[in-house]
DNA sequence: GTCTATAAGGGGATAGAC
DNA sequence: GTCTATCCCCTTATAGAC
């Protein structure tokens, strides 16, 4: 959560601690791109305010726009930085089963359950990106797409090792996992405290490979 | 889509074509609650303006404000009459089994999935309300509980007459449901031509269905 | 690297004319 | 029922001092 912090503090403040300048203005970038997450989460893009931003961070406006030229480009940095941090947490390597697959998605799930404020802003921009004209809704479109594509590549490999029945739509089930994924979260936010999303989401997935598994019934599966 | 419309028209124009100043009156309320679903959907609550609402609609800012007192009176009732429509058409009379839950619930989708501008609303909305501060959060908060306790009575109906397997957990099936609708609209929005949502609610539904009915194998259900 | 000042504009709500 | 005028506040972005 952003808290009051030094409001009076000027960016000043702190520089004979660091190692050099560098070092501190790196820090108050990333200061500066985590009390960003938290306001695009609580009031979208469009009604986030560049003065309010700073004065979370302790400077002014025109401060932060030494570090970010537009509060676009704002925007754009900050989720390329978390999708960095998603990228190398839960997708460093391909999947090689089905079930490695949803374990990483899994501990994705218990990683968001630990961040409000990132996840808000992911509800929210997601939401709002579905305008066309949006700035963050090519990111959205291309990220759904990457992630529909790494899930149907373990999933397909799970069908060639005959651990899942031939003839699963992979492509579906990746978007069907993504919306659950995605659902959960919103009515999470709507009660953190109550909402348990990742119980939800380990029976989903459980009750999901087990329907599909080889070793099921031989039920038809859905297109 | 909120198009053009007359813009310099004064909302004197159409007067006498109408009955009576009553009826006159009530369309324009009509007009501007369907003008404020596409600009809530596209920019949000609080980004949204009352001055181009009122553009929209053929009026100005202080006209609009004579049919609401402000701008949270006009998203209260916006939510409201969607509510109400929502309610009359799928919600009307409670469900006799679960088989006729998820019926109504697919007939629920097919609606959102012909209506981009309201489904978006309620994708941005459910997002934002996410903030404890948004006007629209307790609405959204007693909102999915009604959803998931008239859910789970139906579930529950089944368990009772052997529909459903005995033990399964009603509530947290219906959450999961509510998910994945959620989920898949957030989806359909970023992409209204080329990702299918009934279909992918089909396939959950029969798939959700088929593996914890009594007919099925005997696996267990998750929690 | 941060500040202040400024430009040029938009926000919601109220008051009173018609 | 709608308009216009007004109040006071907030918005992003730029320019130049330090």
């Amino acid at each position: 959560m952003v808290t009051g912090m030094e409001q009076k503090e000027n960016g000043r403040a702190g520089r004979g601690a660091g190692r050099g300048t560098y070092a501190v203005g790196d820090e108050r970038r990333l200061r500066i791109l985590d009390a960003a997450v938290e306001h695009f989460a609580q009031w979208g893009f469009h009604a986030s305010s560049l003065a309010r931003i700073a004065k979370d961070v302790g400077i002014t406006q025109g401060g932060l726009l030494h570090h970010f030229r537009s509060k676009e480009d704002l925007l754009v940095q900050v989720l390329e930085r978390t999708e960095q941090q998603d990228a190398e947490r839960f997708f460093g390597k391909d999947f090689a089963t089905a079930a490695e697959c949803y374990a990483s998605l899994l501990r994705l799930t218990e990683y968001n359950a630990a961040r409000l404020g990132r996840t808000r802003m992911f509800n929210v921009l997601a939401a709002e990106a579905g305008d066309p004209g949006h700035p963050a809704h090519p990111y959205f479109v291309r990220r759904y797409a990457e992630l529909v594509s790494v899930m149907s590549a373990s999933l397909r490999r799970s069908v060639e090792s005959g651990e899942l029945r031939d003839g699963t739509d992979v492509a579906a089930m990746a978007e069907e996992t993504a919306a659950v994924m995605d659902g959960l979260q919103i009515q999470w936010v709507l009660d953190p405290k109550g909402f348990d999303m990742v119980s939800r989401f380990r029976a989903y997935a459980d009750r999901l490979l087990r329907s599909i598994t080889t070793e099921g019934t031989g039920l038809p599966e859905q297109s």
